[in-house]
RNA sequence: GCGGGUAUGGCGGAACUGGCAAACGCGCUAGAUUCAGGUUCUAGUGGGAGAAAUCCCAUGGAGGUUCAAAUCCUCCUACCCGCACCA
């Protein structure tokens, strides 16, 4: 009777959806535990082992949770909108809707074979209109409640991709996809406004999660419950991405126009030794003082400064405009700029006017793209200041008088010099002080920036849900009514992006028409206006893949509702959601805008908490012999290949063995053999079941593996609790012809138990064969007896001066000091080392060891 | 530059709150069984000294705290990940 795992796997799977055994009913289930993980975008090549390693520690906990006495709710689906799925096809030449028709069956065959206890009868795919539709009606209440809007700006544009890309899809200046330079388009585009929740976002990170969490943290359910629990890890790259910064923000007057330029400053305490300032070349006042010195108007008044070398600053600008955004953000790039000659503006503080200067390295979509230039307190500045020949004027020195500005800024607070009525003040006064002054003007006053910006929602790309809008000429801009979703994505044969321009092309000040594919269906773009039925035309760009992702989580539990998003009361007994786990690499983007939208529900009134996962879970990047894994390497692991050779079980246990989730693994085929030895190992041990023995007596052993198991599940230390079963199979070996035949049943019951979470077919195979009818995920989780679980026999070990000199066996864990001294003291060993010493200190460890100080 | 992380045998990795470093597994060595080979079983396996008992040295490096440090603190080095001129 050899373990054939094909036959076997098979077998469970097919009987497990037969039964339904992992469609809870989603209503009177008792105690609901939504067990998520991130849902895998299809790639033809199929599933990833990636996938596979994340998804198998999840569902060995979802399944530990289940025999828990929880109604497991495990759901899987297909984030198969978005560019990624649309790239590949347009890379091997076929029809997205072809490839995603393939890859959808491939998935779920791969899906169902690595055994995880989905709900099959409950999965969604982004690209359904069933499930789009919801997608915008997300959208048309965006844009009611005033979050959804246009806007013109500078966007990202990936030449090869021929489309926008979020910041968030711009990894150093290059495309997230296909990792061509990202330039910068100005161009019309719709924006959730998510900065009106970054104070919120930021927020609830602090207020509703004080404990530090992380792997070692062991947390029940109960705790999971209270909050969100998250690692500190992932609520840092939260808190760095909304990056909020305090300061002030105040005007500055141009002399001799009426213009005033706002500056952001964290450090106001620093205004005295402003020498210059500067805008950045997309500054609207350059392009206005440009504009009002071309109509002349400027000669006819007193009032009107005008650009002396205009030339000069138009080419800045141009060259500036050229440059890709990498090469711009690159912050070893000396840093260059150019005077608007003839242009001064006025520190508010002292009167004095300094030159104005534009210059790339100041960012026109951060702050009010203006800053006051201090070369003596800020090294960019500095180093600006000193390219230009510019003055530094020192203003802050430190506590003790010293600093010292000759080769580089002093960025420190401290004391006020060179600063009028300040002088002597404390940075932190000064600022206070000088706020009360700026308010006393109503010139300025606090202001908090973030770094979070807007999300750019549209995409020119054809594989999206399109955006509910439509522009009639005489209505304006108009969501498409509730009752005509979903907009459906029309089939064309030429999906191709069809973008054309490229930056440099599009003057300044010009916007660039993007262009999407739908843009050439005319049956799609022609329609009627909603409201007074004209003619209009449709917008034809398409949703952001994130806007997909961001609640796929709330449609799951609903999926029997057509008539509405998801249904209040099967939400609000579900969600949010008990454990999540996915890729750290989603830790700031996903998550973030999950968090928003569901923020936006609860403030749409459809549900009653905000935030989306009480636990979120980051596991680690699974690697291959010390090296990543990538095509070009050619060292990929397949696991269909894995699977079909040794089984789902083997490749599963395997996975979960390697390490720390949290840390990630390195695949070695070498440890499969191990692998397979031990699951070898165990099916055997059931060969000789009636088998009886005159009974070993002692259990504890039994007792104090399901305890460690137990312990290390709950904190999610997979790679232990397997080692732990390891043993507790060695242990049965050891004493296998000694059991009696009850604790035999007992001893082998308990591994199918413990086992089951990570080899599912495997146990139940054995749970039957044992003689049980039902499932053995129908079972309870073992328990064990506290009392056999306790350490009653010791090893004492007996240290001199903290080094381990002797150890005693077998003394009973409850051991006096006073006892264990005199029995310390009397071993030959130690007597040896106390001769002729004085026991200057005894340290006593209760059940673990004694330490002589001598 | 900023933020986060990591460093333990030949390898993957254990060591939850400071208390027997190297659990578990791979690999390797020797032996047994089978023998075409794999499988299986037994013993051994951090380094050094020693016939042995035993002793010394070992958790990237240097200091420190402590009776006691892989674990805590300071500094340094290397690598990985994320962000990157955020005013």
């Amino acid at each position: 009777m050899h373990y054939n795992p094909q036959k076997i796997e098979s077998k469970w799977q097919q009987r497990w959806e037969k039964q339904g055994l992992y469609s809870p009913d989603l209503d009177k289930a008792e105690k609901p535990f939504y067990n998520l993980m991130m849902f895998p975008y299809p790639s033809a090549e199929g599933l990833h082992i990636g996938n596979m390693y994340a998804f198998v520690h999840s569902d060995a906990y979802g399944r530990y949770i289940r025999m828990k006495g929880f109604d497991v709710f495990e759901p899987i689906g297909l984030d198969g909108f978005g560019i990624h799925s649309e790239n590949y096809a347009l890379k091997i030449g076929e029809h997205i809707s072809d490839v995603s028709k393939r890859t959808e069956k491939h998935f779920y065959q791969q899906l169902k074979m690595i055994g995880n206890q989905y709900d099959f009868k409950r999965t969604l795919e982004t690209y359904q209109p069933q499930y789009y539709k919801w997608t915008q009606w997300i959208f048309i209440q965006m844009f009611k409640k005033g979050l959804a809007y246009q806007r013109e700006s500078y966007v990202n544009w990936c030449s090869q991709c021929k489309t926008v890309l979020a910041d968030e899809q711009v990894i150093g200046g290059y495309c997230e996809r296909c990792g061509a330079q990202v330039e910068k388009k100005l161009t019309k585009q719709w924006f959730f406004k998510i900065t009106d929740y970054a104070e919120r976002l930021l927020k609830n990170l602090e207020s509703l999660s004080t404990r530090a969490l992380g792997s070692k943290v062991k947390i029940s359910k109960e705790m999971a419950q209270s909050g969100i629990d998250w690692s500190e890890k992932t609520k840092i790259a939260q808190r760095e991405w909304i990056g909020k910064s305090e300061g002030v923000e105040f005007e500055m007057e141009i002399l001799d126009t009426d213009q005033k330029i706002k500056v952001f400053t964290t450090r106001l305490d620093t205004i005295f030794g402003m020498t210059y300032a500067i805008l950045s070349p997309e500054h609207p006042i350059v392009t206005l003082l440009l504009k009002t010195q071309n109509s002349r108007q400027g000669r006819s008044s007193p009032k009107a400064a005008r650009i002396q070398n205009r030339e000069e600053v138009e080419e800045y600008i141009k060259e500036a405009k050229k440059e890709t955004e990498s090469v711009r953000t690159d912050i070893t790039k000396e840093k260059t700029g150019v005077e608007l000659k003839g242009i001064r503006v006025i520190n508010p503080f002292n009167k004095q006017k300094t030159p104005l200067f534009i210059a790339d390295f100041i960012l026109g979509y951060y702050g009010t793209g203006a800053v006051m230039a201090v070369p003596a307190h800020d090294q960019r500045d500095y180093e600006f200041a000193k390219k230009y020949g510019l003055p530094i004027k020192e203003v802050i020195k430190n506590k003790n008088g010293k600093s010292s500005v000759e080769k580089k800024a002093f960025e420190n607070y401290g004391v006020l010099i060179n600063s009028g009525e300040y002088n002597g003040l404390t940075s932190y006064q000064a600022i206070e002080k000088m706020i009360t002054f700026l308010k006393e003007k109503k010139i300025g006053d606090k202001k908090i920036n973030y770094k979070l910006r807007d999300w750019c929602i549209s995409r020119q790309r054809y594989w999206g849900p399109p955006i509910p809008i439509i522009y009639c000429e005489k209505c304006g801009t108009l969501p498409v009514p509730e009752k005509n979703l979903p907009v459906l994505l029309p089939e064309i044969e030429d999906f191709r992006p069809t973008g054309t321009d490229s930056p440099s092309q599009v003057s300044q000040g010009e916007i660039w028409e993007g262009k999407s594919p739908l843009a050439s269906v005319k049956e799609f773009v022609n329609t009627i206006c909603p409201k007074c039925g004209a003619p209009a035309k449709r917008e034809t760009d398409v949703s952001d893949t994130f806007l997909d992702s961001a609640w796929y989580f709330f449609r799951y539990p609903s999926l029997d509702y057509q008539d509405r998003i998801f249904d209040k009361q099967r939400t609000q007994k579900w969600l949010p959601v008990d454990m999540y786990i996915g890729g750290q690499e989603h830790a700031c983007l996903h998550l973030l805008y999950s968090r928003f939208i569901t923020m936006f529900f609860k403030d749409l009134g459809l549900i009653d908490f905000e935030e989306p996962y009480k636990r979120f879970f980051a596991h680690g990047l699974l690697i291959k012999e010390g090296a990543k894994m990538s095509k070009s390497k050619g060292n990929i692991v397949n696991p269909d290949e894995y699977i079909k050779k040794y089984g789902a079980d083997l490749t599963r246990m395997y996975l979960m063995f390697l390490g720390k989730i949290s840390r990630g693994g390195d695949w070695q085929d070498s440890g499969m053999a191990g692998m397979t030895k031990f699951v070898r190992k165990a099916w055997n041990l059931f060969s000789d079941l009636k088998k009886d023995g005159k009974g070993i007596l002692d259990l504890s052993f039994m007792h104090k593996t399901i305890k460690r198991v137990d312990n290390d599940l709950e904190r999610l230390s997979f790679n232990t609790a397997i080692a732990k079963i390891m043993e507790y199979v060695n242990w049965y070996k050891e004493n296998q012809d000694n059991f009696s035949k009850k604790e035999r049943k007992l001893v082998l019951e308990n591994l199918v138990l413990l086992l089951s979470p990570f080899t599912p077919h495997l146990s139940e195979e054995l749970w039957e064969k044992i003689g049980h009818r039902e499932s053995v995920f129908k079972e309870k989780w073992p328990e064990y007896d506290s009392e056999l679980v306790k350490e009653e026999i010791i090893t004492l070990i007996i240290q001199v001066n903290g080094k381990i000199r002797d150890k005693i066996d077998n003394i009973e864990a409850d051991i006096f000091k006073e006892k264990a001294k005199e029995l310390a003291i009397s071993r030959q060993k130690i007597k040896k080392w106390l001769k002729g010493k004085e026991i200057k200190k005894t340290i006593f460890v209760p059940g673990k060891l004694i330490n002589f100080v001598v």
